[in-house]
DNA sequence: GCTTGTTCAAATGTCAGACATTTATTATTG
DNA sequence: CAATAATAAATGTCTGACATTTGAACAAGC
C-alpha cells in the first residue's frame, strides 16, 4: 500500500471540529496512527497539503506537528521525495514525546509493547536494588504515601484511582535512586506501566479478591526491603511483582530468567 | 542577570558567515551555551528578533531551532512572557537531540556530567550481565571487531581512532541485549562515553604505557565473560573497567559501591 | 489607601502566499 | 540504447502581516 486510508480519510470527528485542533493534538493523532500500526513502516505518508485539508490546519501548524514526529524518529522527510514511515527499530522510544503519545493509546503495536515490557522487566528489579541503597526519609515517605493510596483504593469498583497510585509507587522507586537519568527513565516508562496495570486489572477481573490482596502484599514487600536498605531483597521482591503481572498477561514464557542476572 | 552577554552578543564567527547557518547548527549553538552553563536556569532568553539578527536567520528558521530546544526541555516559551531557561532537572537527558548536542562539547556543566556518569556507572555492569545472557554469534563478532580495533590503535600517537573503537565496544554491549530500549540507551550514552574516554586519555597521558595495556586487558575480560555466558563475571569485569576510568577522573569517591548492588 | 477594571506595549503564536531546492520522471537527442 | 535536458511534484524557506497572550502602567471607584 502506498497511502493508508486511515490517515488520508477524515474519519475522525476532531478533524472537522469548529475549533481548530492545536498543533500537539494533530501530532498526537498522527503519531498514534503510526504507533498503532495503521500505517506500516516504509509506507509513504500523505502530502502536507492533504493533511492540511484533513485537519483543517494551516501548512505552518501542520509542519510543526510533522516536525515532532520527525524528531521522534517516526517519520523521515526529504525534499522532493516526500514523507515515509520509518521502521520500528528507528523509533526513538526514549523521546519524551513518545511516552506522551503512548499514554492512553489502546491498540498499541504488540511488538512495541513487548519490547518496552521486556525492558522494564529487566530494569525495575535493578532500580529497586539501587533505591534500597540510596533512599532517604523523603523518598520513603513518598513511597509510603503511594502505597497507602493503593490500599485505600483496593476495593474501588472503578479501579482508576488505584492505577494512579500504582504508577506513583513505581515512579517513586525510580526517583529514590537520586539520579536524574534513572528518574527520567521512570517517567518515560510511566505510560507503559499505566497501561500494563490496566491490562493486568482487566485480566484479573475474573479472579477473586485474594488476587488484589496478594498484589498489595508483593508491593509492600518491595517497600519494606527499600526501607530496611536490603538491595538484594528489594531486587527479588520487585521481580516477584513483575512476574505476576507477566503471568497475567501471558508474557512470561518469552523472557525466562531475564530479571536475575546476578547469581 | 536577565540577558546573558554570551547569547546576546554575536561573538561567534559563524554568526556573520556568508553562508547562513542551517537550522540544526543554530539549535546546536544555542543548546550548547545552555548546557555549558553560560546562561543560568531561570534567566530570560533573548527575543526571537534579536536572535534572528545574531544568527542572520529568518524568523522561521530560528523558531524551528528554538522548537528543538523546547522539545528537549532546555527552554520554556509562553506567548506574551518570553523565553526562559529551565532548571537542569527538567532537561530531557534522554532526548536524542541532547546526546547530539553533548557530543563534542568541551566545557560541559560538571553537575550534568556527574549525573550522566553516575548513571552509566550503575547501568553498564548490569547491561554487561544481560549481554552475557543474550548475545549471539553476530553480537560476539561485532564485539570482537571493536576490540581488535582497540588493540590495533593502542599505540597511535593521536588516539582518536582508538576512542572510536572504544565507543563501538561499549555500544556493542548494549546492542547484545537484543532489546530496543537498551540499545537506544546505549546510543544515547554514546557522547558521554566518548567524552569520558577522551578525558581519561588526557588524564592518563602522564602514566606509562602499561596503563593502556591494563585497560585493554580489562576490556578483554568483559568480552570473554560475555562469550562464555557468565553474567556474574561480566558484571564484575565491567565494574572494573568503569572503576579505573572513575579513578582517573577523580570521580571515584562520590559514588562508593554504587555499581554492585547485588551482594 | 486599596482594589478593580481598562488600556497599552511587547513577546510569542499563527496565517497566507510566494519562491527556492531537491528528487524522480519523462522527453529528447546523439 | 544511453546520456542528457526539461518538467512536475514534493518539501524547505522567506516575508510580511495579523492574532493571542501576558504583564505592567494607569485611572476610576469603593
Amino acid at each position: 500500500m502506498t497511502t493508508s486510508p486511515s490517515v488520508t480519510a477524515p474519519d475522525h470527528a476532531a478533524a472537522n471540529s469548529a475549533t481548530p485542533s492545536s498543533m500537539e493534538a494533530i501530532a498526537t493523532c498522527m503519531a498514534r496512527e503510526i504507533l498503532a500500526g495503521d500505517v506500516g513502516p516504509g509506507d509513504s505518508f500523505p502530502r502536507e497539503l492533504d493533511l492540511c485539508q484533513r485537519f483543517d490546519a494551516s501548512r505552518n501548524r501542520l509542519r510543526n506537528a510533522l516536525a515532532q514526529l520527525v524528531s521522534a524518529g517516526l517519520l523521515e522527510r526529504t525534499a522532493g521525495r516526500g514523507t515515509v514511515v520509518r521502521t520500528m527499530s528507528e523509533w526513538q522510544l526514549l523521546d519524551p514525546l513518545m511516552s506522551h503519545w503512548i499514554s492512553g493509546l489502546q491498540g498499541i503495536n504488540p511488538d512495541l509493547m513487548r519490547e518496552i515490557y521486556a525492558f522494564r522487566l529487566s530494569v525495575e528489579p535493578y532500580v529497586s536494588a539501587l533505591a534500597a541503597m540510596k533512599a532517604n526519609a523523603q523518598d520513603l515517605a513518598r513511597l509510603e504515601r503511594a502505597f497507602e493510596g493503593m490500599v485505600k483504593t483496593a476495593n474501588d469498583t472503578t479501579r482508576d484511582a488505584h492505577a494512579e497510585y500504582d504508577v506513583a509507587f513505581h515512579e517513586a522507586i525510580y526517583h529514590a535512586t537520586h539520579n536524574l537519568v534513572w528518574t527520567q527513565l521512570g517517567s518515560l516508562l510511566r505510560p507503559s506501566i499505566s497501561q500494563l496495570i490496566q491490562s493486568t486489572q482487566q485480566a484479573a477481573q475474573q479472579h477473586d479478591h485474594s488476587h488484589h490482596r496478594a498484589s498489595l502484599d508483593r508491593h509492600r514487600a518491595v517497600m519494606e526491603a527499600i526501607r530496611l536498605r536490603q538491595p538484594d531483597m528489594a531486587r527479588t521482591c520487585a521481580e516477584r511483582v513483575l512476574e505476576t503481572a507477566a503471568r497475567d498477561l501471558g508474557f512470561g514464557q518469552d523472557h525466562p530468567r531475564l530479571a536475575s542476572p546476578s547469581y
